[in-house]
DNA sequence: AATTACTGTAACAAAGGTTATTACAGAATA
DNA sequence: TATTCTGTAATAACCTTTGTTACAGTAATT
């Protein structure tokens, strides 16, 4: 994972969970974060579909957490903006060569570990925990 | 880690490993990853300032592992190959929020935790355990 | 000595993926 | 009806990674 996407859910689902209670704009995230306000909504419609993010349209609206903050596992959030596994891409290697033919299948094997212990890790703190070491 | 520097290195270190007694060239390797023989010199030469691999110039020349592979732990490959944490980037965010402020502490502290568990499972696996599973 | 077959390395191009930006439709409130 | 939001698409800008080319340096071979 080369990107940002876990850091900006977390500080998303942090601040929603801080201020829980009212619904917060993407516009005034997206200064929290300093990111774009159209990749906030995105990235909120995207754990909205996952559960995590409950949102208000029209005027008045903005968004909230979708459950309670101790319900919320950081692994979900992992889970939900990864598509690729830790340890990154294989290659293509050739078939014609012995180890090329078979290095996949191990890689796999060993990512899909890699993917486990770091799920065991992020499974053991919610957001609730998180959000504790924020004043 | 959004690229696959993993994968060709332990390809490749696999391969030191599965032909040891000879010395392979980086087009012979770079024909069994199916990647660029200069981006196999590179990362080679990466791993060889690290220890894993050696290497010899001129005709006749090529690459062997530098260590015996019971001694060559694919935590030490990850270490290696990967600059970033696993959880990816952080954000520059608003320091006029409280959230903001310290959000980046506070994800420092679990992306540690999650590379610590991440090499600590790759740390039980040497090249030699790994290079059993080829023919 | 000259040739050959390698590594080491730099410079640059190409490709791919992520984020930013703009824009606007749709929804809900005032 | 105007306003303020989300939802969403299209496209541009950016950044990182990989590919490509080229050539200097080194060591064996002839």
């Amino acid at each position: 994972m080369p990107n940002g996407r876990f850091a900006t859910a977390l500080h998303l689902l942090t601040l929603l969970h801080v201020k829980e209670g009212e619904l917060l704009s993407s516009d005034y995230m997206a200064g929290s974060v300093n990111v774009n306000p159209a990749v906030v909504r995105k990235e909120l419609k995207n754990l909205g579909d996952h559960g995590l993010v409950s949102s208000k349209e029209g005027r008045g609206g903005g968004y909230a957490l979708g459950k309670p903050a101790v319900q919320i596992y950081l692994s979900d959030v992992y889970r939900i903006v990864s598509e690729r596994p830790v340890l990154g891409r294989t290659n293509d290697p050739n078939p014609d060569c012995p180890v090329g033919k078979q290095i996949n299948d191990h890689l796999g094997d060993l990512y899909h570990r890699a993917d486990e212990v770091l799920l065991a890790e992020l499974g053991q703190l919610t957001l609730e925990v998180f959000g504790r070491k924020f004043d």
